[in-house]
RNA sequence: GGCCCUAUCGUCUAGUGGUUAGGACGGCGCGCUUUCAAUGCGUAAACACGGGUUCGAUUCCCGUUAGGGCUACCA
C-alpha cells in the first residue's frame, strides 16, 4: 500500500463499541472498548459508542448509566453516541426495504411450534434449524394477518452458499449458508407497521449508517459474521473490516464471568483499583507493543498499537499482574493526587473524624511503597487515626521476659522524652534511638526496636518506628508507650 | 452433536527453518533490615501429541488431543 493511500485511507476511521444495558460493565467489555478507543485514536479515526438497547425487557436505563460511568472513568472517551431505542423509524424503513425486495418475510410460528420443531431436530440428531414455511406467504396476507397477531421477520438464508470475509486478527474465515440455522430472525414485527429490529439486523444498518470502517468486537461474534454479511449482500450495503478480539478467560479457561467473583468496572474501582493500572493490565493481555516494556499510559498505548499483534488465543485474567502494575502506578502517583483519592477509602472506614490533609498526606506517603490496592489504606493505617489495641504478649521480642520489655520501653520512653519538639524527626529519632541500641544485649536493635513498634502501632507488621513516630508527634508517641507499659504492669 | 476459533514456562507474552528458546507477573533463595513492604541480585520453570515437508523443525502442512465461542422472537 503506498504512502498516499494508506494516510488517505486514516481518514475516514470510525469504530464503534455497541454495549447493550443488559448488565453492569464487565471486564472484557473495557477491553473491547480500550481496543476501538485506541485503534481510532492511533489512524486519527472516530469512536463511536452506541448503545444497542432494542431489547427493551431486558435493557435498564441502570446499567446504561453504569456503561457510561464506567468508560469515563477509564478515560475512554467517546466522539459520538447513539442509542438504538432512539433510531427505529430508521431500522422501519430498512425492513420495509428488505421486505419488498423479496430477501426477507413474515413468519407465523408459535414460540411454542418452533420450540418443538427444535426438540424434535435435537432428538432425531438433526442440527437445529428452522427453514421456515412462511417464505411463500405474499406479503399482502401477510399484512392481514398482522393485524391479528405479532409476526416474526425473518431472512430467506439461501441455500448452500460460502460467505467468506477476512479477520484482520484471524485471516481468512470461511462458512455455508447451510450451517446458520435456517431462516434467521431479522425483527419482531408487532402490527403491519411497528416493527422491532433484532440484533444482527439493527447491527448491520448502524453500521452502514455510522459509516463504521472497521467491526473490532469480541470472538462470540464470529459467528454472527456471515449473517450480518448476507444481510449486507441483499441490502446492497458495504461489508466492513472486520476484527475480533480474543475473550479474556478466568482462571479455569472459561469466559470470564461474575461467578469468578468481581468482574463489573466499578467493583474494580471500589476495590482501589487505578484506572491507567486496569488499562495498562487490559492492554497488555492478548497484544504486545513489541518491547520487553510493561508499563505504558494512554498515550503511549496509543502510539504503539497495532492490530497486527494482538493474540489468536484467549488470555487469563491474571490478578497478580493487575495488583503489580496498581502498585506501581500507586507508588509513582503523586503524594498529593494520591491522598485525594485515596481519602473516600479512610471516611468509608470511619477513620476521619477531621480531615487533616496533611497528616494523612504524611501517612499515605508512609504506606504508599507497601498499597497494592487503595482499599487496603484502612487496615495499614488505621493506628494513625485511633488508638491501637492488642496484646501485650505482642511486646515481646523474640526471648525477651514481659520484665525486660518493660525495661526496653522504658529506656524508649526516656530517650524519646529528652528529643525537643522542634528535632522530633525521622533522621533525629533514628540516630538517638539507634545509639541507645547499641547497648542492648548482643547489640540486639530489635530489643529496643520492636517493643516500640508495637507499643505505637498495635501491629505485628509495619513500616518503620522512627517514621511513625514523627508522624504521631511527640506528645502521642509518648500516650502510647506509656500505655504500653502500664499494660505490662 | 454441528459450525467456527485457538494451542511457547503456573500466568501474560517475545521469537526463529539452525537461538544457551528472551522478558514480565507469581514462586523460591540471598542481600539490605526490629517486623512488613519497597529495592538490588540470583534461581527453578515452556515449544500439547502424532505424522509429513526438509540436511535440519518450536517455527511450514495434515491429523489427533485439549480448551473456548456460537448454535433465541438476547446482544
Amino acid at each position: 500500500m503506498s504512502i498516499f493511500k494508506s494516510l488517505f485511507k486514516r481518514k475516514d476511521i470510525r469504530v464503534r463499541f455497541a454495549p447493550s444495558p443488559t448488565g453492569l460493565f464487565h471486564i472484557g467489555s473495557v477491553r473491547s472498548t480500550l481496543f476501538n478507543f485506541l485503534f481510532a485514536k492511533a489512524n486519527g479515526g472516530k469512536f463511536i459508542l452506541r448503545i444497542e438497547d432494542t431489547d427493551q425487557e431486558r435493557s435498564k436505563s441502570e446499567y446504561e448509566k453504569d456503561i457510561l460511568e464506567s468508560i469515563k472513568w477509564l478515560g475512554l472517551n467517546w466522539d459520538e453516541f447513539y442509542r438504538q431505542s432512539e433510531r427505529m423509524k430508521l431500522y422501519a424503513d430498512y425492513i420495509k426495504k428488505i421486505l419488498l425486495n423479496g430477501s426477507a418475510f413474515y413468519c407465523f410460528h408459535s414460540k411454542e411450534f418452533l420450540k418443538k420443531e427444535y426438540d424434535e431436530q435435537i432428538k432425531t440428531k438433526k442440527n437445529p434449524s428452522h427453514y421456515c414455511e412462511f417464505r411463500k406467504l405474499p406479503i399482502s396476507d401477510a399484512t392481514r394477518r398482522l393485524n391479528k397477531e405479532s409476526g416474526i421477520i425473518r431472512f430467506k438464508t439461501p441455500p448452500d452458499f460460502e460467505i467468506s470475509f477476512i479477520d484482520l486478527i484471524r485471516g481468512k474465515i470461511n462458512f455455508n449458508s447451510d450451517t446458520l440455522g435456517g431462516d434467521f430472525s431479522l425483527a419482531k414485527a408487532e402490527s403491519p407497521i411497528k416493527f422491532i429490529p433484532l440484533y444482527n439486523f439493527a447491527v448491520v444498518i448502524d453500521d452502514y449508517e455510522m459509516k463504521i470502517s472497521h467491526v473490532i468486537r469480541g470472538e462470540e461474534h464470529i459467528s454472527n459474521t456471515p449473517k450480518q454479511i448476507l444481510i449486507q449482500r441483499e441490502l446492497n450495503l458495504p461489508t466492513p473490516e472486520y476484527a475480533h478480539l480474543p475473550l479474556i478467560l478466568a482462571p479455569d479457561r472459561s469466559k470470564l464471568s461474575k461467578r469468578h467473583g468481581a468482574a463489573s468496572v466499578m467493583e474494580y474501582r471500589k476495590m482501589g483499583y487505578l484506572p491507567e493500572a486496569l488499562i495498562n493490565f487490559l492492554a497488555l493481555l492478548g497484544w504486545n507493543p513489541d518491547t520487553d516494556r510493561e508499563i505504558f499510559s494512554l498515550n503511549e498505548l496509543i502510539k504503539k498499537f497495532d492490530l497486527n499483534k494482538i493474540q489468536k488465543s484467549g488470555a487469563i485474567f491474571n490478578t497478580e499482574k493487575l495488583d503489580w502494575l496498581n502498585s506501581y502506578y500507586i507508588k509513582n502517583m503523586a503524594i498529593d493526587e494520591l491522598t485525594k483519592k485515596i481519602i473516600p477509602f479512610l471516611e468509608k472506614e470511619g477513620l476521619l473524624s477531621e480531615n487533616n490533609f496533611e497528616y494523612i498526606k504524611k501517612v499515605i506517603a508512609l504506606e504508599k511503597p507497601r498499597l497494592k490496592k487503595l482499599s487496603e489504606i484502612g487496615k495499614r493505617s488505621a493506628y494513625f487515626f485511633k488508638i491501637p489495641e492488642y496484646r501485650s504478649e505482642l511486646l515481646i521480642w523474640r526471648d525477651m521476659l514481659f520484665k525486660d520489655v518493660a525495661t526496653s520501653l522504658k529506656v524508649s520512653l526516656e530517650t524519646i522524652s529528652l528529643i525537643n519538639e522542634t528535632d522530633f524527626n525521622r533522621e533525629n529519632l533514628e540516630k538517638i534511638l539507634l545509639k541507645e541500641a547499641e547497648r542492648a544485649k548482643n547489640k540486639d536493635r530489635g530489643r529496643l526496636l520492636w517493643p516500640l513498634r508495637i507499643a505505637l502501632t498495635g501491629l505485628e507488621k509495619s513500616p518503620g518506628p522512627f517514621e511513625i513516630l514523627e508522624i504521631l508527634g511527640k506528645k502521642e508517641s509518648l500516650r502510647r508507650v506509656e500505655s504500653a507499659i502500664k499494660k505490662l504492669a
